[in-house]
DNA sequence: TTAGCGGTGTAGGAAATTCCTACAAGAGTA
DNA sequence: TACTCTTGTAGGAATTTCCTACACCGCTAA
């Protein structure tokens, strides 16, 4: 069926930074938080969602045929913790990545415990989403992410504003209110690939991917870090 | 600056279907969650965001300023429950529509007590999201929601892929693994064309909107609902 | 039995978006 | 002074999104 090339194994571009695909195994009870974390990390192409369950048992018996590269898995199971949960997975696979999700911001003394069972990072629910998916990246490929556990008050995210310029800030305002692209270029009386730049240096000046992040983060930087 | 016209008020495509933007309010105690259930809803652009916090007492004092059409609101929040706090938003402004988060299922006995107070919808924690954000668009216009708190054990998404035609449960196969268009295209032989033609069928026969959905999807078909 | 009608396989077009690259003017610095 | 970084500006290629088109095919109602 035609001579097509097959696009060069793997998507190439975003490839480079990384190993080969993430494969990942997410344990969660409730529904709601596991889709919409679902939903968020495979906006990443480079994730394969190789299974998924809501208990521990059900996850200590799939996770001899799935062979998922990282777990994700909450620390407060129904039927378990995730600790002993995460703690038999690794005695099956031990170069499993373990990402285990408090409830509770974690003191330096569990985080040693954790450590010490072989899971490779903690992120708690009261962190930004971001957080979690920047630390599910981190641990892929076995190194251990003892970040800012210390819970700074919401530090980088306001100072990140100032690093806009006067341009990228007027963008960045209209394109949170969610004024299409055109009619942004129109107002500031430039062209829409213009727009399209501030665009792109905005994202990247922040880290963002997606409109909702900056509108989030605009919303948020406006109403102060009051919050 | 310039005479380009702004793009007709709204976003006129989109805009016909319910009325006009949907002015949100979240109260969520947990960063997490509220973070990707924003990100979640924010995908929508009928939706602006005008405020969020974490505890009751905050919703209170901003909700004077905020001017929401629908709040939503978790059920236990650190400072009160949810409730009462919307009883008490409600009693300011009784065009509110709320919509409250539960923990857990909720029974019908409670469900009265909700409807009572004048909450328009309740989503328990154990539901999909897409459950939460058809609620939230349903509620907007002030109706109320009694839909199937009944919790049908996972029947309509798994009928949908019976609505599928082959070429298109093809597709949908092929997309569900990240395959590019392009070699999708290549590998059945048809033009790029065609299969975003299927794409796009697949996207409004399962009423997804984004490709993490269909992943989601194909995942748990695959797997049975077994789950 | 023929005229419709809806579903399926196929594809084209317009507009928007993503991801790069380019480049000149000013600011700061070695 | 020469060099580098940031900022304002924009173009191009590849993709995506959203529509529309159209030929078949099978089923139904007159």
């Amino acid at each position: 069926m035609s001579s097509i090339e097959p696009s060069a194994a793997g998507q190439g571009r975003l490839m480079a930074s990384g190993q080969r695909r993430l494969r990942l195994y997410v344990t969660m009870g409730q529904r709601l938080l596991r889709d919409s974390l679902l939903f968020q990390i495979l906006l990443h192409d480079e994730v394969e969602l190789v299974g998924e369950s809501e208990t521990g048992v059900a996850t200590l018996n799939r996770l001899k045929t799935a062979t998922p590269s990282v777990l994700l898995i909450e620390e407060n199971l129904q039927d378990n913790d995730g600790l002993t949960i995460a703690e038999h997975a690794l005695a099956m696979n031990p170069s499993l990545s373990v990402l285990l999700i408090s409830d509770t911001p974690v003191s330096s003394g569990r985080m040693a415990i954790y450590l010490e069972a072989g899971i490779k990072a903690v992120v708690s629910k009261d962190q930004p989403v971001q957080e979690l998916i920047k630390t599910l990246f981190y641990i892929r490929n076995g190194q251990v992410y003892v970040g800012n556990w210390q819970q700074e008050p919401a530090p980088a995210a306001m100072l990140a504003y100032q690093a806009l310029s006067g341009r990228e800030r007027e963008v960045a305002q209209l394109m949170a209110s969610r004024l299409p692209v055109r009619d942004i270029a129109g107002r500031l009386g430039v062209s829409c690939k213009t727009v399209h730049s501030y665009k792109d240096r905005i994202f990247v000046k922040l880290g963002f991917e997606r409109l909702p992040e900056l509108i989030l983060f605009m919303q948020r930087h406006q109403h102060g870090a009051a919050e």
